[in-house]
DNA sequence: CTGAAAGCGCTAACAT
DNA sequence: ATGTTAGCGCTTTCAG
């Protein structure tokens, strides 16, 4: 155990804790002197503060909370890494929380987050999440927070996002130029956030296209497990053979169409084109390449967090229409929406 | 900020902070009238105790961290799953540390450890840390800790890693067996365990099959960004043309092979023959689908992170032999190999 | 069964 | 420029 408190540090020194205290952080009231034996002194025995303590007296923590559903997720991993990369620079630490999409696990790891044990907080909420009580809490107890990518609309909060309604309604474009005549669009949750503002947009252009009359469901929900969504589209493909186009709303999505096609012997592009939301590395040396709608996941990351912290910084949380950033996707064309 | 002490609800409730404090932790020596009271109001008035009070005082902080080169990688993201899954289980909290392969930047985050900060650590080393002096403060200070994969040969410590010699060993001999005669192994950094005994399993196999008299060098490292990595293969392939066999140490060696092979036309199977040791979800849907060699990365997060927790909980550290578990990885043949 | 009080290690007035 | 001291909020003897 780090017996080594700033007690003994003073002791070793002959002087007081308080000049030691204020030495160490190069005080100005401290000659330079003492400051070089203490420094000195600390660094020969490595001395480490106990954070806690400090924590505890000056009622700061040096870290924040990332509140997310998932790291194996190409996108979420690399959100992680720009927030990493900014409280880095700001000498803060990192606390991750996983929900996993359970609506139970994410409102434990809000709560975790309103003792003090956290300056800030950055959230991406689970599709299971369908009310923000949780959240007001965190408005309540006067803990600054900021919404990245999934967040909640109409709920007055600083979020940083990207253009979900715009790319939805590019991607539906997409295939409607290709030449697909029933397009469908893959949600995992209409309660998402991005979910429904992409079916939107996708919906819109449909709308705008004249292809919404044939009556067919074009937004279709499929959720759960690998396996079960890989089931839900062996059936819905097998029931509908008139799909001929599909975007899915998230990474995790594409992979099972893909696998399904592979089983089904359905040819993309030919017999259905798709278009993922994604940011999968491997999308360009995929059999076939696939077109996806990249968002920018580190920026994204960057970016709330340099919010929270200007937050953080400033002390006073006043959510204004600024509040919102939105970074845009771009839509890379490839071979499973080709012909 | 929450305002709301043990004092403030001790008050309220007309009892003594010791009390109330016992009955919140179902203490024996509280009546269980008193005990209902307690709890109810702390419910209502949602108290969450301060976590840097209790950890200062208990000297114990309910947190452990995790030290990784990186998050953006099937592998690591798998085991992170792993972690989290008993840490949940133990009521801990997790701290990311992200060294990106900088051997500065991990022993910052070591530093960070030795405050008390966190009860135990797991660790997987950068490809750029050849000392373990950080380490052994770790164990000087009496911080539990285990590696998980990416450990220090001769280093006597609790570890968790996969039988990277034998699965060397095993892609060479598959590689062989398909009619390779000039495979090399591609290695990230050879001061790396995990790559060294990789590449030493490959160099039996060839040396077992009478391979490794044509002098061809056949164990080649390759670093850098993947702009880096992409040109090094480039150069290699075309100075090189007898090589028809590659393995891939690592995950993103395996994406810029495909982009090389993509690029200069070369086939692979026919061409050139892939295995990487990875996870990626995407193996059998690239173009072809990848051999790979598979490690139970949630698996080994997930014995790491209980070896640790025992460590913690039985408060002596002993290092046995026992303490190195091994997890074996699993051959998955796919088209890149086929022929 | 309940309460008083000491103190975890540190910081920040407030002396000196 | 250095030192004294009072807590931060909690746990834990030890008394009652």
């Amino acid at each position: 155990m780090s017996k080594l408190t700033i007690k003994t540090l003073a002791k070793e020194l002959g002087l007081s804790i308080a000049t030691v205290s204020k030495a160490l952080k190069d005080s100005h009231e401290i000659s330079s002197e003492t400051k070089k034996k203490v420094l000195a002194m600390a660094e020969q025995l490595n001395y480490v503060p106990n954070p806690y303590a400090s924590s505890l007296r000056k009622q700061k923590s040096k870290t924040i909370a990332v509140i997310l559903p998932e790291v194996a997720d190409n996108f979420f991993s690399l959100a992680i890494n720009g927030i990493q990369a900014v409280a880095t620079t700001k000498n803060y630490h990192v606390l991750i929380y996983l929900s996993h999409e359970s609506f139970e696990i994410e409102k434990n790891a809000v709560n975790h987050c309103l003792s003090g044990r956290v300056d800030g907080v950055l959230i991406s909420v689970s599709s299971a999440t369908t009310t923000a009580s949780h959240i007001e809490k965190l408005q309540n107890e006067n803990i600054p927070f900021v919404f990245f990518d999934r967040e909640f609309e109409n709920f007055k909060a600083p979020k940083v996002i990207t253009n979900d309604y715009a790319c939805g309604y590019e991607a539906a474009k997409l295939l409607i130029k290709k030449g697909c005549k029933q397009p469908v669009f893959l949600s995992t949750s209409e309660s998402l956030s991005i979910c429904s503002k992409r079916s939107a947009g996708f919906a819109a252009a449909l709308a705008d296209a004249g292809l919404t009359n044939n009556k067919h469901e074009f937004v279709i929900d499929c959720t759960g497990t690998q396996e079960m969504i890989f089931e839900q589209l062996q059936k819905l493909l097998k029931k509908n053979k008139k799909i001929d186009g599909i975007v899915a709303s998230v990474e995790k999505l594409a992979m099972q169409i893909y696998l399904v096609c592979l089983e089904k012997n359905i040819n993309i592009p030919d017999d259905l084109k798709v278009i993922a939301f994604s940011t999968l590395e491997t999308a360009p040396i995929l059999n076939p390449s696939l077109t996806t709608i990249t968002q920018p996941a580190f920026e994204i990351g960057k970016t709330a967090a340099e919010a929270l912290f200007t937050m953080i910084e400033k002390k006073k949380h006043t959510i204004t229409a600024e509040s919102v950033t939105v970074l845009p996707s771009t839509l890379i064309e490839r071979n499973s929406t080709s012909g």
